[in-house]
RNA sequence: GUCGGGGUGGUGGAAUUGGUAGACACGCAGGACUUAAAAUCCUGUGAGCCGCAACGCUCGUACGGGUUCGAUUCCCGUCCCCGGUACCA
């Protein structure tokens, strides 16, 4: 009797696969094409779990159906394999990053393949292979030569920017820029050498550098990007991080702020993950009203606000305490308070500060503003609850009208004026409502909250003490880490006529910039980061450069973040062995972008968002077609896992440790222990396998009080990972059942979208179906039944609903 | 707090636009085959009622209302769960 043979019948179709090249895909301009994306996985070294596919697995579908469909389908496969971990192991053991990623690549690979993707391996990308990072640096160069232009909303190359300085100076530049940038005249900056002409373009550049108050992680040795912070501490390792002023690398991605929120409109992303990115961005309309402080001519406190319409309700002011202006401002009775606050502030951890938002304090600097609609004079508070880095770092305190200023005022002693004849409750809460009219307020009394903002910004903007003003929480992106596995950033130093080092690009015929060999992976003792460490890590002349002269150059000791390989892959895939450029431009004009795009909810702020940003700068640039890469996105939920417990019993003698089935522990006092989950079977646990993992409990030398003769787990569901000791690797699966049962089984766990633990229970009725499936077709002797007679008209209309089915199935998920 | 998504049998979950709720599968129970087991196949399986059985009846998609000939689906309110975010002026 002949049975479903999954691993032969496996191993033939993949062999089949390999030697036809049958998933390979060439450009073809007679099809439609369609590309299908899955987000490119970081190799670890734990290989590939039962999470990992899910999203392959549903993509993988969608590509195969696509090609039935008749479209040309772009479905490629790579590694983002820049990354933290490869650099703690190379710390640990000395081994070279590059050979680690190479080994751990391999098994990914061999993983993937066994699974039967239908990938075109001859498009894979790795980013840390130099002939792909080559054009990481070389869209590095492409920023540092571009400035936004506010007039045409794009980014332009630097040439257009100093004609303009040629013909009109940098008054009637509208840019975003270094606040400090003085303003000249055509004449003045004709007069500048060529060092302070091109010092100058260095602050409107798309990359650029700057003091900036990053996340400094001690453990690391590195700065970390926000999203790569979680509650305080790094989110690999769980180091602490603390708020330090470095210079650094910066990308100014807050110039496309409104358009990376304007495009959200015109994609198929999940509500939920827009709002996401919506909150990040952090748009809000408001005014910019500038108080003049009293005694210090001269001396403005710039506020933001969304709500002017409460001007007349301003009975006090508050600075963050790192505003520049408390230490001019303090009198001299002051000082002593104000310092101690300040002080007392350093102290508290960023965490401490979050964590306690109901405790009110803060310190009078002595100073009074004076608002600028009626000279009333106001205290200048400073207090912790204002921030620093948003907006100005100063606001002006409507006590009526919002809570945390009114808990301010109602400590403090500080009037509450209400301002609005619709305001109730004065006595024990702010009201914050638009609705009523105008009380107390000067020139918009009488007027209605929708009336009354235009006519104060239209006075604003008359006296020039203030203006309409859009603000965007979103900050610039750091793109600088002190550390060995990431991209060289391509730049080196010379000094100016000063003696003041400008960095300059390494230019295009040199990239890429390989990373060097160090003895250590570590930063040096004098703490510079690891490529300190390299010899002969200097800048020398190849290519004619005319600043380089011949002369010794410092490169740039700092390397690129985990984002930057991964914010423009999808293009590499498009042509991706293209020696002479990113992508051919016939290429990207084919396959232009990515229509649907499956991978999970963790990068909604850091990857999605970055990768849209240098799509955006590209397209300003003319190198790519449309302005949004991703067109469909599908979060596939994550498997989590399900770990196993046993409950070892307090107290005992560490010599003869006791264990209790999970049934029987409310009757003892125990702890409770991971246990590997390979070693339990239907929550039962193997005695002898898990003795003989551990060396302390072997032979007679420890006790099983059992339930039923068996010693059953606790079970808990939380992330899949080697230290819950519940990671489920496809491996075994696979070799048991076969890539289609793992595969049909993954689709068959639930929708999706959602996050569901991983669980073998129904996998047998999956692996039935295959079988039973397989017998539509063989007999006992497993011959093939198909015959090549015209089907009946049963037959043709099983067939036929059969493909309606699926089709709807199908289109259904996307 | 706030934003987003959800709540359906013992379990995972179906139900396309408001039209037979519970597809498919797991589990469970019974049966066939077998010396026995595994595998395979067949039958039953939301709760309750009447009954030997068939036929049939009532209730039922978190809870309370509403719209409708008809609601898991639409509207209002409440509770709970999951995810994001957190002094953003």
């Amino acid at each position: 009797m002949s049975d479903y043979n999954h691993r032969e019948i496996e191993r033939k179709w993949q062999q089949f696969w390999e030697e036809q090249q049958t998933n390979r895909v060439v450009e073809d301009i007679s099809k439609p094409k369609y590309y299908v994306l899955d987000m490119f996985p970081y190799p670890s070294g734990a290989g590939l779990h039962v999470g990992h596919p899910l999203g392959y697995i549903a993509s993988d579908i969608y590509s195969r159906y696509k090609r039935l469909k008749g479209f040309n389908v772009l479905h490629p496969m790579g590694f983002d394999s820049f990354g933290l971990p490869a650099e703690q192991y190379a710390i640990q053991t000395g081994q070279h990053p590059a050979l680690t990623t190479e080994q751990n690549i391999a098994r990914y690979i061999e993983q993937l393949k066994n699974l039967g993707f239908s990938y075109d391996w001859s498009r894979e990308v790795r980013t840390s292979d130099p002939s792909y990072y080559k054009w990481t640096q070389w869209i590095f160069g492409e920023l540092f030569n571009s400035w936004y232009n506010n007039k045409t909303d794009q980014a332009e190359t630097i040439e257009t920017l100093t004609q303009e300085f040629g013909h009109r100076g940098n008054a009637r530049v509208n840019a975003p820029c270094d606040e400090n940038t003085p303003t000249f005249t055509a004449a003045e900056w004709k007069a500048m050498s060529a060092d302070e002409q091109y010092a100058m373009t260095l602050k409107y550049r798309l990359t650029y550098v700057a003091d900036a108050t990053v996340n400094w992680c001690a453990g690391l040795g590195s700065v970390l990007s926000n999203d790569e912070v979680k509650d305080g501490v790094s989110e690999r390792g769980g180091f602490p991080v603390e708020q330090k002023l470095m210079r650094q690398w910066m990308m100014r991605i807050t110039a496309y702020a409104q358009r990376l929120l304007d495009g959200l409109d015109t994609i198929d992303w999940t509500e939920s993950l827009k709002e996401q990115q919506r909150n990040w961005i952090g748009r809000s309309v408001g005014a910019m009203v500038k108080f003049a402080v009293d005694g210090y001519p001269g001396h403005n406190i710039e506020v933001f606000t969304t709500r002017v319409d409460t001007i007349y309700g301003v009975t006090f002011m508050v600075l963050a305490p790192e505003h520049e202006l408390v230490s001019q401002i303090t009198t001299e009775d002051q000082k002593s308070e104000i310092q101690d606050y300040i002080q007392s502030t350093k102290k508290r951890s960023e965490l401490d500060r979050v964590a306690d938002v109901k405790s009110v304090s803060g310190a009078f600097t002595g100073a009074y503003a004076l608002n600028p609609f009626n000279d009333q004079k106001v205290p200048i508070y400073i207090a912790d609850y204002v921030l620093a880095g948003y907006g100005t770092g100063a606001v002006m305190a409507v006590p009526s009208g919002d809570q945390r200023d009114w808990n301010f005022a109602t400590h403090f002693g500080l009037p509450i004026v209400p301002i609005l004849d619709g305001q109730k409750n004065m006595e024990t809460e702010a009201d914050a409502t638009k609705e009523g009219k105008y009380i107390n307020s000067g020139i918009i009394d009488g007027l209605t909250f929708a009336e009354a903002t235009p006519v104060l910004i239209q006075w604003m903007e008359e006296r020039n003490i203030g203006k309409g003003k859009i603000n965007y929480r979103l900050r610039d992106a750091v793109f600088g880490r002190q550390r060995y596995w990431g991209e060289p950033v391509p730049v080196y130093y010379k000094n100016d006529e000063n003696g003041q080092p400008l960095p300059y690009l390494i230019s295009e015929a040199d990239l890429p910039l390989e990373l060097p060999s160090v003895g250590k992976y570590l930063p040096t003792e004098t703490g510079e980061p690891p490529l300190g460490r390299a010899e002969g890590w200097k800048y020398q002349e190849k290519s004619g450069d005319s600043r380089s002269g011949g002369s010794r150059y410092d490169y740039e000791l700092s390397t690129m973040p985990g984002w930057a390989g991964s914010s423009w892959y999808w293009y590499r895939y498009m042509d991706a062995h293209n020696a002479d450029e990113f992508a051919s431009p016939e290429a990207i004009a084919y396959w232009r972008d990515v229509d649907l795009y499956v991978g999970g909810t963790e990068h909604a702020t850091g990857h999605l968002l970055y990768s849209r940003f240098w799509n955006k700068f590209l397209k300003d640039r003319g190198y790519v077609p449309e302005e949004e890469p991703f067109k469909k996105l599908i979060n596939q939920g994550m498997i989590q896992g399900r770990s196993s417990f046993v409950y070892r019993v307090k107290g005992d003698d560490y010599s003869k440790p006791v264990f209790v089935s999970a049934g029987l522990r409310d009757q003892y006092e125990v702890s409770g222990l991971h246990v590997d989950v390979n070693i339990v079977e239907n929550d039962v646990l193997d005695i002898e396998k898990f003795k003989a993992t551990r060396p302390d409990i072997a032979g007679e030398n420890a006790e099983f009080i059992l339930e039923d003769g068996k010693y059953i787990c606790g079970v808990e569901v939380e992330k899949m990972s080697k230290s819950k000791f519940n990671v489920v690797n496809p491996d075994d699966i696979v070799e048991r059942y076969g890539a289609d049962t793992l595969r049909l089984y993954e689709m068959f766990l639930g929708p999706l979208e959602q996050a569901k633990p991983w669980n073998t229970n129904g996998i047998d009725g999956t692996f039935r179906f295959i079988r039973k499936f397989w017998r539509l077709f063989y007999n006992d002797a497993g011959q093939w039944l198909v015959k090549d007679e015209v089907p009946t008209k049963d037959e043709l209309k099983v067939l036929h609903k059969t493909i309606k089915k699926v089709q709807e199935d199908i289109e259904s998920f996307s």
